[in-house]
DNA sequence: CGTCGATAGATGCATATGCATCTAAATCGG
DNA sequence: CCGATTTAGATGCATATGCATCTATCGACG
């Protein structure tokens, strides 16, 4: 009946606290470099996710999923975009009630400016500290934890 | 001369990625717990790195580095927390600028109470998703990785 | 010592965020 | 087909956040 003397409820605890800290760490890194003045990290994080999407138009309640914001701030988060010209609405042709996304030509210049340069900063970070091997394993473990977290609707 | 089809700036791109979004799901569940509604999770994580120091004093640029907040947004929610006597503030003995911080009794025992909650709530979520083995793992690789990017001065 | 640059925190001010709520459109039940 | 419930998004309002700046202290150096 010996155990390994950690319990899975700390064990649980514990990795996650392990997680959010890395998470912390490489983010403060992140945000500091030059190319989070012109836009802040969560409006890049939706120039991004509308870059990456197949027919370029993206619902807003889609987009809530992805990111860590509410309802409300993103909706105003979108209204700031498109005052600045980065991104386009449309009401959405099957749902009345919903909108529709897109980046203008200005907005997907403008995040792939950035892009670029957030890549490199990612790979100065976790190249040194990850081997390939390790980072392919990290890869696998965050996207199995968060596909069973997103499964549980 | 065949490469696995990645290279490695990819990868680390995709790992944060994946990353990121894995914590955000996990943030996502966590926040709406019942918990969270009478702390704010920085407050919460005010709070317990409060109750890890050993010596139950903190410094406050020391906390600062713990948490992802400007440094101004830390002082005026400490301020916060002393207002609601979950926190006590005293200059530090050895330098004048500094600011030491300590849980109250009342700090303590709301930091437990949302702390027992909290970590069922993460054992829930890692529990399912990941095996004890994959945990440590995962443990493993985000230490690592806070530390290689914590070292970088 | 006295001056100068660096560091710890606090504060004014503009902006971002979240909660509650509102409107409009879709879906469900009879 | 109609009223009731649910869902998508927008908005008023209070609060939280960040940037720039300010004050006070520390440490280095002449």
């Amino acid at each position: 009946m010996a155990t390994d003397g950690e319990s899975p409820v700390r064990l649980a605890a514990e990795t996650w606290e392990s997680l959010f800290r890395a998470q912390v760490a490489v983010m403060r890194k992140l945000q500091a470099g030059p190319a989070f003045k012109k836009v802040a990290i969560n409006e890049y994080d939706v120039l991004f996710t509308l870059s990456r999407c197949p027919s370029g138009w993206l619902r807003l309640n889609e987009l809530n999923d992805h990111v860590l914001l509410s309802q409300s701030s993103l909706s105003r988060l979108v209204e700031r975009l498109e005052k600045r010209g980065l991104v386009e609405r449309m009401a959405a042709p099957e749902d009345g009630r919903g909108v529709l996304l897109k980046l203008t030509d200005a907005g997907a210049e403008l995040q792939k400016d950035i892009g670029r340069e957030h890549v490199r900063d990612i790979s100065g970070l976790l190249g040194p500290a990850l081997t390939a091997a390790e980072q392919k394993e990290l890869r696998r473990l965050t996207e199995k934890l968060r596909h069973s977290v997103g499964a549980r609707h």
